[in-house]
DNA sequence: TTTGTATTCAATTGATCTATTGAATAATCT
DNA sequence: AGATTATTCAATAGATCAATTGAATACAAA
């Protein structure tokens, strides 16, 4: 094999990894493959695309080895093959961020309103966690948050947030967490608890995260 | 605007990103414009691509804020626009690389021989730089040398090796590099100095790491 | 075995991408 | 000014991709 040859093979094998990038709902698979395994159905479910269409998608992020499968009965598992998937897709997020001005854009359309721009970090987070200073809420799927969640954490799915919100008192600080750094779940849930008077701040990034950040993660039985 | 067009909105514009990287031209565009900035026509000349075919794969590059470009007479020169593309086209790499061998031993076969050639960790080539140890030695093009190399390096172009590998003594210890970790030149550089009973090894990274890793690097004038 | 469920396969349509060609633009040189 | 060079634009044909639909497979429960 000539050397040209193995070149031009080589960078299309890393391009069939970055075609695999190019769709916005394969992307979106990966982030919710991110936060734990699901089944074919339930990933189509939670997309809003068709079953057929789901697998096909999920089919393609195997073949470029970003995901694995694991049969259970009748149903197909799919999961991400290694965490070095989230920190790719973490590169890929902090380009666009960094280049695409619609992307900034966006987020502080809708997303930022400046004073949300405090998240809060991780290791910070950590400490004030272990002295009952905050209460963390999770506000992913519940399916989401049986699979792996911070320490302590309470889950409140967003679309129930609201006949929760007596719950909580204006002495408490909520810091609240989602999917990623990109999430709009947690950016939602803080003005829903400000507009309460609450204090709420979002960590700055989701659960995907903190756990190869190798900080203590907990599941549910 | 509702949460879940943002969403989607989002994810539209990380893809973007993922679907300049699906074409192994333009990620090979990519490598070379790591090295240093280039003019088109260099461009078109080192990757074989015709002149207008280069423009259009550059100007993608470009839309999707990759690369800028400076106008210097009658030539534009691009460059890329920050060491994050160069993380991201990484990131890529090594999740493709633990696909790769599982998948596609042809490339990996010729690439690894990894008992061979066991490669220098930067860290390490460092301290025996500075020490006098060993002959750095950058295979990449002059132009590309040029725009920046290890301190101390020596630049024999891949092609022009033959004709001085009369100039090494077998005493000598040689760590060889050139664009990135998969990049071709170096494996072949070694593989031919040690046909000559020359120690020779491969840093495992190339230029463009060396140098985002803040270590020391030189240019010529 | 029959029935039902979960997933995958196959075929189709409309859209998008790549590479090529030749012309258009813009800056430089004579 | 006219000629030359570097780059970009525009139009084209062939290839590939996304989403839809309906059928096929594989497994489990009745």
């Amino acid at each position: 094999m000539s050397s040209g040859n193995v070149k031009h093979e080589l960078f299309a094998q890393f391009a069939r990894i970055g075609k695999v990038l190019s769709n916005a709902n394969r992307l979106e698979f990966i982030e919710y493959l991110a936060q734990g395994e699901r089944s074919v159905e339930s990933l189509a479910q939670i997309s809003g695309q068709s079953i057929a269409n789901t697998s096909q998608h999920l089919q393609q992020l195997r073949q470029a080895g970003l995901v694995t499968t694991r049969k259970d009965g009748q149903r197909v598992y799919y999961r991400l093959s290694g965490d070095d998937v989230v920190l790719l897709l973490n590169s890929l997020r902090a380009v666009a961020e960094r280049h695409l001005t619609e992307v900034n854009h966006l987020v502080s359309l809708y997303l930022d309103t400046k004073d949300n721009l405090e998240p809060v970090m991780a290791d910070d987070l950590l400490a004030r966690v272990r002295s009952g200073e905050v209460t963390v809420l999770d506000v992913r799927p519940r399916e989401e948050f049986a699979a792996g969640h911070l320490p302590g954490a309470i889950n409140i799915p967003l679309n129930e947030l609201e006949t929760h919100l007596g719950e909580f008192s204006p002495d408490q600080v909520v810091v609240a967490y989602c999917r990623g750094p990109y999430c709009v779940l947690s950016y939602d849930a803080v003005a829903r608890l400000r507009q309460h008077g609450i204090k709420a701040n979002r960590l700055k990034d989701g659960y995907p995260e903190w756990k190869i950040a190798g900080l203590p993660v907990e599941t549910a039985l």
